[in-house]
Parts: C-alpha cells; sequence; structure tokens
DNA sequence: GCCAACGTTGGC
DNA sequence: GCCAACGTTGGC
C-alpha cells in the first residue's frame, strides 16, 4: 500500500466535484508536469489511498480522501485538439501523459491547513513542505497515519 | 551540453 | 498582483 498527495485547484476541480461524480469516480487528467507523469505511470498503483490537496485557493490545505481506482492508462485529454491539454508532439502508439481514476473516499472531519502542516515537526519532511510545486507527490506511511489522525478519516 | 530567457506553479 | 522556485525552450 501506497499513499500520495493530488493538489488540484478547487476552482477547477474540488473533492466536492470528485464528490458528485457518478459513482463517485473521476479521472484525474491533465498531468503536464515530468515529474508527476512518471509517479503516475511508473508508481501509483490500484489501491493506494491518495490525499486530495485543495491549491491556490482561499483555503489551501487537505480536504479529504480518495482511493486510486485504476491502473495507468494514457490520458485522453492529450489526444483531444479541443483540449487546453492538448499534445500535438504525443501520439497514441507512444502516449506521454497518463492518468488514474480516483474515487471519493472521505472529507477531512477537520481541514488541515497549509499552514497547520508547516507548523507540525512531524510533517516538516513532507515534499509539499520542501518542494512546494509539485502536484503529485509521495507520503510516507508516518505521515499518512499522522494526518489521518488530525483530520479524523479512518 | 550550457545557460539565458521565458513560462508556470502556487503561497501570500 | 507579486514573486520565489522551479521547469522548459532554444540558440550556440
Amino acid at each position: 500500500m501506497q499513499y500520495w498527495l493530488f493538489k488540484s485547484e478547487p476552482d477547477e476541480y474540488s473533492i466536492d466535484d470528485l464528490k458528485a461524480e457518478p459513482n463517485q469516480t473521476g479521472r484525474w487528467d491533465g498531468i503536464r508536469n515530468y515529474q508527476a507523469r512518471n509517479l503516475i505511470r511508473d508508481q501509483i498503483k490500484e489501491g493506494d489511498l491518495v490525499l486530495f490537496y485543495h491549491s491556490s485557493c482561499k483555503n489551501v490545505g487537505v480536504a479529504g480522501s480518495a482511493k486510486v481506482v485504476s491502473a495507468p492508462y494514457p490520458d485522453p485529454l492529450q489526444f483531444d485538439p479541443e483540449s487546453k491539454y492538448h499534445d500535438p508532439k504525443s501520439h497514441p502508439d507512444q502516449p506521454k501523459w497518463f492518468s488514474v481514476d480516483l474515487k471519493y473516499d472521505q472529507h477531512a472531519k477537520s481541514f488541515l491547513s497549509l499552514s497547520k502542516i508547516k507548523s507540525l515537526p512531524e510533517l516538516a519532511e513532507m515534499v509539499l513542505v520542501k518542494q512546494g510545486r509539485l502536484s503529485i507527490q509521495p507520503v510516507t506511511e508516518k505521515e499518512w497515519k499522522f494526518i489521518s489522525q488530525l483530520i479524523k478519516i479512518s
């Protein structure tokens, strides 16, 4: 079992949007950063657990949890000329960008803000704290357990 | 392969 | 809207 943190701008796609999807399951697409792509393509597995993080908004922080419910597969938006995520350099026989499906799990009963995260020595080593700008990042089991307690999810 | 210029992310 | 910290692009 592995743990991850996925960032999303809630104006674009919030944890409530995920919950409102049919079967509470949505496609995590639009990843266009190689570090994040490598994680999603090579390391993320069906069944892994995800902290759903809201970025670039009034309240930045961990809003809840979700579960990976598919293997990685090519992000269809890269082949869609209408999409802002269209990548004309990517070809279907060798796709550059990947997606997974996420299923809503729980809302944080207590929202965990970034400032709170930064104030906690137990979370000082999080990628979120050390390297701000990565949209998909690994979370250690220790961090996951600590955060689960803080936000009161099980 | 280096590196300057430019673009993006994301907190504040 | 600002700006720091990256990542990407492209000339050489």
